[in-house]
DNA sequence: CTGTTAGCGCATTCAC
DNA sequence: GTGAATGCGCTAACAG
């Protein structure tokens, strides 16, 4: 049993090479001629070579760490089930990198927290959500090209689409007086539902009810309260929230409404428990673990496609 | 505006001393004279120094992440809520330590994956999460001291308590015969809530009716029919998670049984939306925050009082 | 208590 | 295509 793992040297050693052109065929970058890549190759095996991650980073001064900002109002929306579950998928996806993800609020005017993010030379890249349209031109230099953004802009669901078809399968089940519960409006990631719903309503010369809501269930509740105590006719509420949807459900239920009869309920992102509770949520179902290893490949540098992942209807008891 | 960050020993040299010096007292470790501490404070100070974590880990040999390792059947345990949310936890009491959580699924069998991590120079420590009673003391050499364990014999809620006072409450409703869905067999936190639930349905004359559940509330919905097939005049259903109660609530609902006027359901662990559903679950909540920070501190090698954590029941509408 | 000397393990200039 | 140096920024061992 060895007592101390190989090192690079130990391999070059073993494959009659210099340290260097180990380095460049195990890393992946620079010549090297077959008979050496080969040799190198089969002395790692051989030893059960494993590079040093923290070596590695400091000679190539990529730093160690993804951390994943949230800029939010709350603090505790780091709480939230959809950052958690982000922040998971993210941990999950940087095993392979070595690396690791940390986790922070920011408030809404966030400059300064950003400035000092940029001061930070153990970051490797920066994974931002919650931002406003201006936020992604305003980055600090030296946090360019090695940020990405979940959300409008970035690496995002196409919300339009989805919550158009949860819109129009409300409308194909005869509900006319729809009123959609928004998400804030500083926030990017707002504005497409807000679209979808007005082209749809409009198209189908169906009334515009929109109020706005943020991503928790009490807000939900207040919500939907006021939808209904302003149009009391209203027949269906869809939300870009499970949380939002959720807290509807409660209220509706405390005015004595039956859902989906009286009134039909959509949320939205397929929480974990959405299908647990009862009368089970309809909603849309998104692919967050890809989202967010897509959002963390592409803050290392990677080049990912930047398309919007499928928002997909899942429809259950309450809509 | 200076092109590039002040270094440890620009910090020396302006304070008038050794970069060594200038270490120890930035690094809070080693002798330092009150004089040459003051100085270096205050040159670090001015010069807005900012060490790099990535040189420290190396030269210090630390690693730079820690790795959340969660032990279950299911791989895609990883997007269990309480593993999200302890995964975001921790990754937010890693910020201070300029360090990063990668997270990992591990078998039942997983003596061959500790292995490889224990095979990693990057890894500052290790969390475990889904352990059985033997695994703990079977850890590969290199992991020891720089591994915790969330659940049973580390950091760990006191679920006996936390169940104790869900059962008492349930009785003190007047119901008497009270089945328990229990956690898996194989998981050591899954032992104390067990005994806490023979000790109690002992003491009290009472049946014991237990069914082993999993986190799963697909699960949780077979188990409640199995119990009420089983023991028909169950009047009170205590879970170990509140997955498995809200799949509990779905199968009651299914068979038009009424909650809680038929049969009265507990959850465990207080889950984002468990206060959101309707009718709304009644549960322990825990300080899942505080759990995954205590563990990462622990496994990172500072001393954390090994208290358990508590477990406060939430009253709402379900119990 | 302090400075000097060596590394930590690897990537990356350069010459050859 | 390859090897010999040099450096990443800091901590740790030693001698003073």
């Amino acid at each position: 049993m060895r007592t101390t793992r190989a090192g690079l040297a130990d391999v070059a050693r073993r494959a009659g090479v210099s340290p260097a052109t180990a380095s460049r065929v195990l890393s992946g970058s620079g010549p090297a001629s077959p008979a050496s890549r080969a040799a190198v190759l089969a002395a790692a095996e051989q030893l059960d070579y494993r590079p040093h991650p923290v070596a590695r980073q400091l000679a190539g001064g990529s730093g160690s760490r993804v951390v994943f900002a949230v800029r939010d109002e709350r603090a505790d929306i780091l709480r939230d089930p959809f950052v958690t579950r982000a922040t998971a998928a993210m941990a999950a996806a940087l095993l392979p990198y070595a690396m690791g993800v940390a986790l922070r609020h920011v408030g809404l005017d966030c400059a300064a927290d950003l400035d000092e993010l940029a001061g930070d030379r153990g970051l490797a890249a920066l994974v931002l959500a919650g931002h406003d349209r201006a936020m992604p031109a305003a980055l600090p230099p030296r946090l360019r090209g090695r940020t990405a953004v979940i959300g409008a802009g970035g690496a995002d669901v196409d919300s339009a689409a989805g919550v158009g078809v949860l819109l129009t399968h409300l409308y194909l089940l005869g509900r006319r007086r729809i009123a959609l519960i928004a998400g804030p409006a500083w926030l990017a990631a707002s504005a497409a539902p807000v679209a979808a719903y007005r082209e749809l309503t409009r198209s189908a010369g169906l009334p515009a009810r929109i109020v706005r809501g943020d991503f928790t269930s009490a807000r939900g509740r207040v919500a939907a309260r006021a939808v209904l105590r302003r149009w009391p006719d209203t027949d269906a509420i869809a939300t870009v929230s499970d949380a939002t949807a959720l807290g509807a459900l409660q209220a509706l239920a405390g005015l004595g409404i039956r859902v989906p009869d009286d009134v039909a309920v959509t949320g939205f992102d397929d929480v974990p428990l959405a299908s647990a509770v009862s009368p089970a949520l309809s909603t849309a179902t998104h692919p967050v673990e890809e989202i967010a290893a897509a959002a963390v490949r592409s803050a290392l540098g990677e080049v990912v496609p930047v398309t919007l992942f499928p928002s997909s209807p899942v429809f259950r008891a309450t809509a």
